[in-house]
DNA sequence: ACAAAAATGTTAAAATTTTAACGTTAAACA
DNA sequence: TGTTTAACGTTAAAATTTTAACATTTTTGT
């Protein structure tokens, strides 16, 4: 199956940073049992435009009708299908502090279809241990995990004066996408993908909110 | 002492999801001992044009040096100050479920000022309970020590269909900005700010990312 | 003391993003 | 079966954001 050539071309970053907004959206309506939903309905919830929201979903594979909206198992279909995420999507994580570790333990990526296939931490006395279902893996045996199990992301939870070489180690042995949960600012190259989780960085930002009034 | 009738006007949103990215790159910069820093080797380690950089920087109320750049010291300062993280920020953690826990044991945000004082969770199995150095406090219990403590900002790790109703119980006990860590939007009033910590969108993202090669 | 040059702050243009406007489609109902 | 109308998809305008260009400043070196 041919993707469409004018949706796949490439969609703005602007609109990929809200497509997950609307299958998390499209998601929890299905699963309350509301089928349709209007562009209207959806940008109030999401605190935009109907318009914006109009001219997000043009971009992806699918359709509204007239004087119904957008079907919500649809739109999660379509959505899911657009973003990547129709399919499960192996992980390993590396850096078993307390971040990595809540991470790995939190299963709401799992059934999302993030699966984490390793656990990694460079210290000798975390390495063994068990967190959750896994035991922590040693660095060098990274390269291969990521080989044999065909990883395509790598979730970075080190201290960041340890996150880019890291980032190396991970790309090398093949890993294409890269979330990074530290402050640091990871240099890839240009076929790999990396999104700043900005944990800190929200807090910050919030912090100026609360500030301003 | 009076803020600068221009530098805090307004900040452009764009911008201030910026600034977080300056702070710690002149943080971690100054505590490698390196003093000056200019706008296109900045810009070079966030991936932005020294156009951007300076311009963002004229936001500020700080200046650089003809022919040195800035001071990283100073930057470090003049942007903790316009953020509002020049002094600790008192929080609050609501759900003591993985991610929760971990963000409670997490000190580098301790470190960098926002200051946890209270946990808690609405599970009586789980009220009562140590994490870290904090005992889960019952839902009862938030709005007393939101008073009592001047609590800033509440930190949302609750199941998605809890978070609105928290979220209302922590603007109405006063606090003026939340963190939410789930995947609701939040609806607050104008005068209180909220900021999605978007950990699954970013790895929606990334999945979007790693499909398109 | 003077000239050269590095890097700022600022102005203005370019690019992108958001919003509004509106023609079109198809469901609902008389 | 025809009319009404809600809501889409699309075009174009408005607003914002990013980038380029350059005049200005100030350090450095002769």
């Amino acid at each position: 199956m041919e993707p469409d050539a004018i949706t796949s071309l490439k969609i703005p970053g602007s609109v990929v940073r809200r497509l997950p907004r609307y299958l998390t959206q499209a998601q929890h309506l299905r699963q309350e049992g509301v089928e349709w939903v209007s562009s209207l309905s959806l940008a109030e919830t999401l605190g935009l435009t109907s318009s914006t929201v109009r001219q997000d979903l043009s971009h992806i594979d699918f359709q509204g009708v007239s004087k119904r909206g957008y079907s919500t198992a649809g739109l999660e279909g379509a959505l899911a299908r657009t973003l990547g995420v129709d399919h499960d999507i192996t992980c390993v994580l590396v850096g078993a502090g307390n971040l990595g570790r809540a991470l790995a333990l939190h299963d709401e990526f799992g059934r999302q279809g993030f699966k984490i296939v390793g656990v990694f931490d460079s210290a000798p006395a975390v390495v063994g241990k068990k967190v959750g279902r896994f035991t922590v893996q040693g660095m060098t045996e990274l390269a291969g995990v990521v080989r044999e199990q065909k990883v395509e992301i790598g979730i970075i939870s080190v201290p960041h004066e340890a996150a880019q070489p890291v980032a190396d180690q991970l790309i090398t042995a093949g890993v294409r996408g890269l979330l990074n949960l530290t402050t640091a600012h990871l240099l890839v190259p240009a076929e790999a993908s990396v999104v700043d989780a900005r944990v800190l960085a929200s807090l910050r930002e919030l912090a100026y909110g609360v500030k301003r009034r």
